[in-house]
DNA sequence: CTGAAAGCGCTTACAG
DNA sequence: CTGAAAGCGCTTACAG
C-alpha cells in the first residue's frame, strides 16, 4: 500500500485516515504522553502504511532545529586535488555513525579556511552545529571563530586548544605523541633522526608533534639538526618528495619521523626506490595509524589516534552543546603501535 | 556589524533596513529580473552586513526543494566495522565537490541494504535525490527500488545496470576491466592465475569482473581452476586471509587477480609474509586504483576506475533527474595501470 | 486526552 | 518594478 506517484502524504492525510485531528497526529508521531496509547498506535500504523514521513523542512521551520550536523573538511593543500586527507576521511565514518545513533544527519562540505563557511550553515538553519576538521591554524581566522561564538553557533574543533582560541576543541595529545615517536627511535639507538612535515604555526597540531620530537631528542642529548628537517604538507606525494630531498641533501640520517602516516608512506616508497634498506638503514615512524599503515612494507610503526573514540566524542560533545549543556575541551592520549618500520623487531 | 546573540535576522529585518517589502527582499536575493538593479544591490549589501542567510527550512518548505543530495553508503560487511570501503570513500570527495559546484549539499548516511532507507529521505524532504553506493545486489531488494521509482524519487545507482533493475545507473565496464587484468597476466606468460573476491550474484559488479577474468583465461586456453578461486568480501583483512588460504591449499599459482585493490593489498602482505617473491613467483593485479595502490610494495598494477569522472557524472545525472530531464545509464571504460606487481617491468 | 488556531520564514501568483 | 496576501506542513500554547 503506497501513495501512487506525485505528492507525499501529509499529516493531514494521516489525520483523515485515522479519524483524528492533524494536531493529534503530530503528537502521536512524536510519542507525546498526551495521546491515548491506542490512538498513538493507530496513527503510527497508518503512517507506516501510507509511507508517511514528517516533512523535515516544516518541522525544522517550526522548531528551529534541523537535527543535522555540518562537517567541514578544510582542505588547505590543493583546492582541486581529488584526495581528501585520509585521516579525516577515516574519521568521517565514525562521525556519521555516531551522529546516526544520536538521531542526527551529517552534511559534509569541503572548504577552505579562508572561505565564508562559518555563519552560513547555522544561520540558514541547515545545521544545528558544526564540526571543524583540518590541520589549519584557526587562530589565523580567529575572527570567524569569534563570529561563530557570538552568533551562538555550537561548534567543535578537532585539534589542540591553542591559547585564546574560542570555542571547544577535541584533540589528541600531539606533543606527547611526537615525543613517543621520537623517543622510541632514540631508544632503538638511532642518532640522526630526520623530521618530515609542517612544523610551522600554520598547522598547530603538527607543530606540537614536532615539539615532542624536539623534546625527545633534547632529552637524549641528540642534536636537533635543521638539515634533517624537511617541510611538507601532508600526503603521499609530498612525503615522497620530502624523502627524496632529504636523500639528495646528503645529510646522513638513520631514522625518520613523519608527522602523518600519509607522509611516512610516501617517504618509505622514496627510500625504497633509492635502494635504502628499511628499517636497517633508516627506521621510520609515522603518526595517525591509518588503516593502510599495517599494509605497507615494512609495516608502519606509528602513533595511534583513536579515531573511533574521537568521532564519538566530537559528535557527543557537539550534541551536548546543541542541547545547551556544558562541555569540556578534551585531550585524548595517543599510543605507539610498534610494527616493522622502526626496526624494533630487528635483531640489532 | 553583526546580529548580536540569539536570533538570526529574517528577510523582514532586511526589508525594514532596506525600506522595501519582504517580498522584494526575497526577489532581490534570488536575483529576480523583476527587481530594479539598484534595489537588488542595496538588498544584497544589507543582507551581507547583517549576516543574513535565507532560512533553508522555510525556503524548502515553500519550494519543496532542498538542494540536497543524500549519499547512501551501503556497508554490507560488518555493520559496526569502522572502515568504510576505501573506494567509495575516495569517490565521496568527488561527489561532494561536484555537488557543491551545482549548488547542492550532500547528506551522508551509512546503511544496510536491508534497512528502511529508501523512502525516508525524499518523503521527509531531506533530500531531492539519492546516490546509492555499494557492492550489493540491488535486485535482491528490488521492491525498494520499485517503491523509489513509484514514489518519484530521483536516484542513481553506482554499479552495473543489471537486467530489469529499475532506475538509472552509472558504472564502469567491470567485465572488460576484469578481462584487461587477467589477459595482461596471460600476456606475461602466467598460467595459473588465481582469483580472490566475491564472484557471487550477491555482488554483481564484482561478479562481472570475475566473468571478464574467466573469459580471458578461456580465450587463452587456460583452465579456470576452481581450486584457484577464493571467495572473500572486500577489504585488507579478507585479502590477507584469502591469500593465506590459497597458499595453504597447496594449489600452485603464479599470478593473482584480486577483485578490489583492498583485497590485493591485503593479499600482497600475506604473500610477502609467507616469503613469496613478488612479482617473480606471483604476479598480482588489483582493481580500482586506490590512491594508496602506488604506495605498496611492489607498487600495484591495477584496473583504474576514473573516480573523478564517476563522481561528476553521478551528481550531474542525479541533478538532471531532479530537474526532470532525461538521463542515460552510462558505462565508463576502465584502463589498466601497469606498475610493479604484475612483473611486466621485469626482465623475464 | 483532543481540537482549533497561530505562526515558524520563506516564495510566488495576483494586483497594481 | 513593487507590495499585500496566501500557503508550504509542521509544533505547540491555549482552551476545553
Amino acid at each position: 500500500m503506497q501513495c501512487m506517484g506525485g505528492q507525499n502524504p501529509t499529516s493531514r492525510d494521516i489525520a483523515e485516515a485515522a479519524g483524528v485531528s492533524q494536531a493529534t497526529v503530530s503528537r502521536a508521531l512524536r510519542n507525546s504522553p498526551l495521546v491515548r496509547p491506542e490512538t498513538r498506535e493507530r496513527v503510527h500504523r497508518i503512517a507506516r502504511e501510507l509511507n508517511y514521513f514528517v516533512n523535515r523542512n516544516a518541522a525544522g521551520l517550526r522548531t528551529q532545529h534541523s537535527f543535522t550536523i555540518a562537517l567541514m573538511l578544510f582542505d588547505e593543500t590543493s583546492g582541486e586535488s581529488a584526495e581528501i586527507n585520509p585521516f579525516f576521511l577515516s574519521m568521517l565514518g565514525h562521525i556519521t555513525r555516531s551522529a546516526a545513533t544520536l538521531g542526527y544527519d551529517v552534511l559534509i562540505s569541503i572548504q577552505q579556511l579562508s572561505n565564508d563557511w562559518h555563519l552560513q550553515y547555522k544561520a540558514s538553519n541547515r545545521a544545528d552545529g558544526i564540526i571543524l576538521l583540518g590541520y589549519g591554524n584557526y587562530l589565523q581566522y580567529r575572527g570567524k571563530l569569534d563570529e561563530l561564538e557570538t552568533s551562538g553557533t555550537p561548534f567543535i574543533i578537532w585539534g589542540p586548544k591553542t591559547g585564546g582560541q574560542p570555542g571547544h576543541s577535541l584533540g589528541c595529545d600531539n606533543q606527547s605523541g611526537g615525543y613517543q615517536a621520537a623517543s622510541h627511535l632514540v631508544s632503538l639507538g638511532r642518532k640522526r633522526i630526520a623530521f618530515i612535515g609542517d612544523a610551522s604555526p600554520a598547522a598547530p597540531e603538527l607543530a606540537l608533534r614536532f615539539e615532542g620530537y624536539r623534546r625527545a631528542l633534547h632529552e637524549a642529548g641528540l642534536e636537533v639538526d635543521p638539515a634533517l628537517q624537511v617541510a611538507a604538507t601532508s600526503g603521499f606525494e609530498p612525503g615522497y618528495a620530502a624523502a627524496r630531498r632529504l636523500l639528495e641533501s646528503g645529510a646522513g640520517f638513520d631514522a625518520l619521523f613523519a608527522v602523518t602516516d600519509a607522509l611516512a608512506i610516501g617517504a618509505i616508497q622514496a627510500l625504497k626506490d633509492a635502494g635504502v634498506a628499511l628499517p636497517r638503514d633508516v627506521a621510520v615512524v609515522g603518526f595517525d595509524d591509518l588503516p593502510r599503515a599495517a599494509y605497507v612494507t615494512p609495516a608502519l610503526t606509528t602513533v595511534r589516534q583513536d579515531v573511533q573514540r574521537a568521532g564519538e566524542l566530537l559528535v557527543g560533545n557537539l550534541v551536548r552543546l546543541i542541547e545547551g549543556k556544558t562541555v569540556e575541551s578534551t585531550v585524548m592520549p595517543t599510543s605507539l603501535v610498534v610494527r616493522e618500520s622502526c626496526g624494533a623487531k630487528l635483531a640489532r
